[in-house]
DNA sequence: TTACAGCATTAGAGCGCTCCAACCAATAGA
DNA sequence: TCTATTGGTTGGAGCGCTCTAATGCTGTAA
């Protein structure tokens, strides 16, 4: 249960712990020589260096810090995928830890973060006030994700919610569609942008936006479709604020003997393993989660390394994947139009996604940096 | 971006290093003049205590790391749940790393966590070999959650699955099956005994077993739903290794024109979010994520406070939700058993589960250490 | 020969903290 | 009176490492 140290391994190889230090920074000012002896004590001892005795000494860390408020959500582990993987290639190492989207959770996760030391630090989607990134900002580098900030020491990466919006209006638009609702994501990350852009993309086809106040969660999907029906207003369309709430309002629409897409076509958001499901295919939107992370922890090496002083504000083009949950409308329908369940057969891993789909995993994803 | 050490709080109170050391830890031996000073010069400096340099000096640490096969996996994030909050009531952090299912990863993930020299280590579902595992037990205690061993210093958490199996077997043989077969999770972690379980569950009914090679993924589920179909062996009831494969299986079922529970039942395994969405609502067996999680905790620190040394082995039991995907067979069929989006009005957020359910999220769980 | 690079190597200080032994009243006991 | 005892406080060593400056050791030029 103990572990050698650098002092151990030195005694072994016959040198100082000086020496040893150079050898496990990769120094090229060491002879071969010498190297070979270190490495092959080392081995014999199992030894590894201590991470923190060094960064102690050394005033620099080589660990970012990641703050993931909701593990449970999957969105976060793709961002965390993406982050791991430029941080590993720069030589730097990540430790997560949780909020569990309670504001006091996450305070105490960002402290126990802050004790590390580490070089940055990235908030995913974080709830705690403002004021307290702020503070943290002073201290080390911070990068933000899915959630904006003013602060001028604090980078942002955020999907662009007006614009998928937007995509998911138009692809209804062409299908045929003239009413089309939005379940509203109320006080929601993201909610927002999307609410707008939705109605912005509604008014410049010189429709009518009709927004129903709704929430991220599937019950809350199946309740504003009820609503919906119980005032006699059910458009033949439907802009879910995210795809939990979107496979709710499905599930109450086929409660109430409609099919999807045939009577009503649904859109969600946010293009989560659910939405992939056949059972479920969904027509969503896509947000480049991967890439989210891959730029935070770009920005985040910026800052570390001093090469940036003015704030980075990524914001991500999403874009739209078809699957089954839309068709043209009823009224307006010839004889095409995907079925839910029609793509019975084939052996293929594939959802049936149309080719929007292989266009949003595609890599060239652009960013507007603003 | 400096951060002010206790020595600056030691001159702002114009007392020692020691002494605010001291105030620190919440030691009881500290006049309480002095504690307000030193409390009232390190609010003023914004001064919080180097987590790094504190466990390098005391050769201690309050770190408990957390190694997640694969964040993506909403299972492990309630397992983190647990862990998180016993860990919290005892003063311990945790840090997290992720291994994304890959070997390699992985390894480097637990390189990582070890080189901060946390007290010990908890690896959810681990897909390193075992040897890694035993050199790392040399160096600190190590609780594996889903996943076993024989390692007498490693304690292990696991669920019970052959009980599962049976759980399952016993419903539907109960509801008038005769004819059940297995979707197998291959070698997927779980999938043997799952497998035995169903077995000798069916054997014990004086049934026949029906295992078909699939795998823990909705295409796999669909797949082998197919391939009874044109073997014309088609059972009236599936056991799926998991969720997502019955969720596949439904919908190959769905999609050759045959419905669910109507025609055959289907259930899963995990309980997941998925299977509670009421567009799913699938009839699944119910692991204790979070006394997975917090059972794993405390043994963890019962080693780490040298209480014990003997191994410890948690089987969990697991308990049937019944849900809206089983039903009577069709040729036993009277007029009752529930059908596929049967509980269609009523706002509550629940998603029509029967009484079983509710037994499943009972605290009582019993565990079995042997 | 001496001087001086240039390179590999090392001693020693110090990173921010904990912990131990020592210390210093102030009080209690003999 | 002197000696323990107690509670609060402090200096200093040391955790495992990095980093700077200094050291020794070639080889080459003067």
């Amino acid at each position: 249960m103990v572990r050698p140290t650098m002092e151990d391994v030195a005694l072994r190889a016959g040198v100082s712990r000086a020496l040893v230090s150079l050898v496990m920074r990769g120094s090229p000012k060491v002879s071969e020589m010498r190297r070979t002896a270190v490495l092959k004590a080392a081995e014999e001892l199992g030894y590894s260096p201590h991470a923190m005795a060094r960064s102690l000494a050394s005033r620099t860390s080589t660990v970012l810090g990641v703050m993931v408020s909701d593990l449970h959500n999957a969105f976060f582990a793709e961002v965390v995928d993406g982050i791991d993987e430029v941080a590993r290639e720069q030589g730097f190492d990540i430790i997560i830890n949780t909020g569990g989207r309670s504001p006091a959770r996450e305070r105490r996760a960002l402290e126990s973060l802050l004790s590390f030391r580490p070089a940055g630090l990235i908030l995913l989607s974080p709830v705690v006030p403002a004021t307290a990134i702020g503070k943290a900002a002073e201290q080390l580098p911070i990068v933000l994700v899915a959630r904006s900030s003013r602060v001028s020491t604090v980078d942002t990466v955020n999907d662009d919610g007006e614009q998928g919006a937007r995509l998911a209006v138009d692809h209804l638009v062409s299908l045929g569609h003239k009413r089309i609702a939005h379940l509203d994501g109320g006080e929601g990350t993201q909610a927002g942008p999307r609410r707008r852009g939705y109605i912005a993309a509604i008014e410049a086809h010189g429709l009518t936006p009709q927004v129903v106040s709704s929430e991220y969660t599937d019950a809350a999907g199946a309740r504003a479709i009820r609503s919906l029906l119980s005032d006699g207003a059910l458009p033949t369309a439907i802009l879910s604020c995210n795809d939990f709430n979107a496979v709710g309002a499905i599930s109450a629409l086929e409660d109430a003997g409609l099919r999807v897409p045939q009577d009503v076509s649904v859109v969600g958001y946010d293009n989560t393993s659910l939405a992939a499901l056949r059972h479920v295919s969904l027509t969503t939107i896509d947000q480049p989660r991967a890439e989210f992370g891959r730029l935070a922890a770009v920005a985040l090496l910026q800052r570390v390394r001093e090469e940036r002083t003015e704030p980075v504000r990524h914001l991500l083009n999403p874009s739209l994947v078809v699957r089954n949950t839309t068709a043209p409308p009823a009224t307006s329908r010839r004889s095409s139009g995907p079925l839910l369940s029609s793509t019975a057969a084939g052996d293929s891993a594939g959802s049936g996604d149309t080719t929007a789909d292989s266009q949003a995993r595609s890599p060239e994803r652009r960013s507007r940096d603003q």
